[in-house]
DNA sequence: TATTGTTATACTCTATAACTATA
DNA sequence: TATAGTTATAGAGTATAACAATA
């Protein structure tokens, strides 16, 4: 449990919101599938990772709000990604499920996420690179708190 | 310069992928200043780092259009939060300076980010937050590649 | 002719409020 | 009465295209 009073704190804490803003409207642009939105592919992302979830438990763990997660649903499930199937015990939720397509596809752009990606980070050197891989998951668990 | 062929570095490609855009959302609504979107703190910001700019760099620097700079600086004048001067060698550009107050509102809102930040760091434990201390000045760094 | 910045316009994403259906 | 999801609407932020002024 940090403190937080240091000064390098402070400045950690800045540096990583301007990076944060910064990185996030480029990976808008360098969009690896250009007909899916970053949000939608993390819902993708999310799916791969949890199997299955309702339009609510998606909402709250993408931090947005439910009738954006209706909308990003939908244009999923339009885009054939996802499935939406009756709740078998609350017949006023939905489960959504992705489809072997999303799957395909996920596997497709982590390829060209990478080439993307990997066009910043060979301007790094071997440790910097480490340090930023270390801190990934750290910076995952963040994002969930 | 990594090579970025391991399975490890695909996973930390994509943690940060999906953590930067989860927390850039909730940054949107953290936001300590009220009246200030993202971008026009960040602009703020390096304007403090750099002391003055042409709209035309700043637009690159923040990895926006140049139309988008154009509002984003007007609306900071409007603010009184920047200054716009003619360019002393050319007529067609212009230079922008923050002003006293900016420097002032800055001040204020890094305490303000510190405390929601702190919020989500004080779950981490110390290695955590160590690790994630040394990450930032290289996600800054990528953010300007 | 090229470049800086602006104006006009449209699009994408998300939010809030009001509504429906089910618990 | 409370909860899950949807519909309708509005707002914020950014982009593209066309334009003006200067180099």
């Amino acid at each position: 449990m940090p403190d937080l009073s240091h000064g390098d704190d402070a400045a950690a804490v800045n540096a990583l919101r301007s990076a944060v803003m910064r990185l996030s409207r480029r990976l808008k642009h360098q969009r690896v599938d250009e007909s899916l939105s970053p949000t939608e592919m993390s819902v993708l992302g999310t799916l791969a990772r949890c199997g299955t979830a309702t339009p609510g438990e998606l909402a709250r763990k993408e931090h947005v709000q439910p009738p954006s997660m209706t909308r990003i649903v939908a244009l999923l499930e339009a885009k054939g990604l996802v499935r939406l199937e009756p709740h078998p015990e609350d017949r006023r939720q939905k489960v959504v499920t992705q489809t072997e397509q999303a799957e395909a596809m996920l596997e497709e752009s982590r390829r060209k996420r990478n080439a993307w990606l990997a066009g910043l980070v060979v301007e790094l050197d071997e440790e910097e690179w480490a340090k930023l891989r270390e801190a990934a998951p750290i910076l995952e668990k963040l994002a969930h708190l």
